[in-house]
DNA sequence: TTAGGTGCAAATTCTTTGCACCCTG
DNA sequence: CAGGGTGCAAAGAATTTGCACCTAA
């Protein structure tokens, strides 16, 4: 699709100029690390990327592919999946709800809503598989982390 | 407030009911680690469950924390939040869309829908801090993990 | 030229596991 | 009293960091 190929150049693009005018110098490492990115529909994990840029930069380091990409996440040129840098959390309460994450000290709050809980999915969905479980996250800051500054 | 204590009751029964049924011992430990993730409100990691309990079971170490919280996951009785198990995810999609993840392989799809994106979230929200973003997550099986078993 | 970037190896952090003793059923 | 459960210590896995050399600007 050209359409796709076209959006992918701007975004390298934009990469290159996020970086420059952030002070961050422009290496293959880095570009190569984000065309990966751009690339994969799967939302790869570290070791994945590095995997996969390893292939057009033999000697790339584990720890570089690492560096770049919270690198690259501080920009805002790309994101993380889920409770990133988080440990694992448990809750007792089954009751279908929705969550609230503070994204700066990881407060959580549940809260819950028939609106949403009676929302329904695109078809699109139903072709990636079966339907468990739906539920919303918010991030957000919460009031006192809000307050502090 | 009593209604609250009641239900906790409730889930405590439910609890030893399940262990004993699943011919799993009910033991101090356990009931403790359970009551702990009835009481709060924090949707806490394991370091945090054993800080607690420890107040109660002095003695009680922190890898028992960790095999009674996935036992009690095991049985249905508590839950875990976000992607747990799975390491950190990137992505350089910056458009807001959803998620569809398979629960047993972990891949993952995004997804957009004009009517999800246009849900109002409950004033109950607004209490909790500011609002950054919002998506909804869905978990599911996947075709291809479906069709393995 | 030079400040920042990279690769390597070692350190950290979170979580899991092996083992000998203990306690529930 | 038997088999699973616990605490301890040690192992593992994922991620981060210190350092000396390298390279983009």
């Amino acid at each position: 699709m050209a359409r796709e190929r076209e959006r992918a150049e701007e975004r390298l693009e934009e990469c290159e100029r996020v970086c420059r005018e952030s002070g961050v110098k422009v290496t293959p490492q880095r570009m190569e690390i984000f065309r990966e990115l751009l690339r994969s529909e799967e939302h790869p994990d570290a070791e994945a990327v590095h995997r996969a840029v390893r292939e057009r930069l033999p000697t790339i380091s584990l720890d570089t592919v690492y560096r770049t990409l919270w690198l690259l996440s501080d920009l805002g040129l790309i994101r993380t999946m889920g409770h990133a840098r988080e440990r694992t959390r448990f809750d007792a309460n089954l009751d279908r709800h929705h969550h609230f994450v503070c994204v700066r000290c990881g407060l959580t709050r549940d809260f819950h809503s028939d609106a949403l809980d009676g929302l329904s999915l695109p078809r699109e969905v139903r072709a990636f598989g079966r339907v468990e479980e739906t539920h919303v996250e918010v991030r957000g800051v919460c009031g006192s982390c809000a307050a502090e500054k």
